[in-house]
Formats: structure tokens, C-alpha cells, sequence
DNA sequence: CTCGTGACTCCCG
DNA sequence: TCGGGAGCCACGA
């Protein structure tokens, strides 16, 4: 059967997303709401979650250097954290003392 | 279909 | 500054 126009939007979006992501540079981050505005999907932080649950292994994306607005790790201690931070500090990102990015310094800023 | 869940974000008090 | 509530979107039971 056909695909609807629906369907290609979820696709396309999956598809920018992935892309977008990939296209963050090393030292850098971006923030959920971000991606999924740049896929097309202002509203669909929550996608990008779902994007980086099941495929951030598979497609082999920098899912570390994706973090909340506020520039802190959304990921819990002992289940990501830590090694998130060690890659972002990895890559030269800096934390302040309460854990969270300096977002004038480290936003990825795409023109 | 409804409900719960999640690495989110915004708004209020 | 902090916490709760609501909106958001997709997925799986």
C-alpha cells in the first residue's frame, strides 16, 4: 500500500534527525528541543529521546553531545552520566561546579 | 483504545 | 531557586 504523507513526515524527521545530530560538532552541543526543531519538529523533544533509545548505537551517533536546555546531563548517575560528561570533557567541554555547560560557549550554533 | 513511560520544555506559584 | 502540573510525541503492554 502507499505510504501516507504522514508516514514520510515521521520518516523524514527520523531521517533530519539523525543527520542534524551527526552534524554536531566535536567540543560542541545541542539541546534536544534543538534537533527537533531543526528536523521540522519544534514540539518533539521527546522524539529525539526516542531517536537516541534506538538509534544512537545503531546509526553510530555523538548522542553525548546532545543535553537538555539548561545544559546540564539528563542522564542519571550510574546509567550515563558519568560516561557522558567523560566524553563531552573528552572533547574540551567544561563543567561548572554544579554540573551544568556553559550553553554561550559549548551551544552548537548552526547557519 | 487506554495507560504508563521517558536522556524534554514551558508555565506558575 | 524549586517543585508540581501540563503539554508534547512516539512506543509498547
Amino acid at each position: 500500500m502507499n505510504r501516507t504523507k504522514i508516514d514520510e513526515a515521521d520518516k523524514d524527521f527520523s531521517q533530519r534527525a539523525k543527520n542534524t545530530i551527526k552534524r554536531i560538532p566535536k567540543g560542541k552541543v545541542a539541546t534536544y528541543g534543538q534537533i527537533a526543531a531543526l528536523a521540522g519538529s519544534p514540539r518533539g523533544a521527546r522524539r529525539v529521546v526516542w531517536l537516541l533509545h534506538s538509534s544512537s548505537l545503531k546509526d553510530k551517533l555523538p548522542w553525548h553531545r546532545v543535553v537538555n536546555k539548561q545544559g546540564e546531563i539528563s542522564l542519571a548517575r550510574g546509567r550515563g552520566y558519568e560516561i557522558q560528561k567523560q566524553l563531552l570533557m573528552g572533547e574540551g567541554v567544561t563543567f561548572s561546579l554544579d554540573g551544568r555547560i556553559d550553553l554561550d560557549r559549548f551551544l552548537w550554533r548552526p547557519r
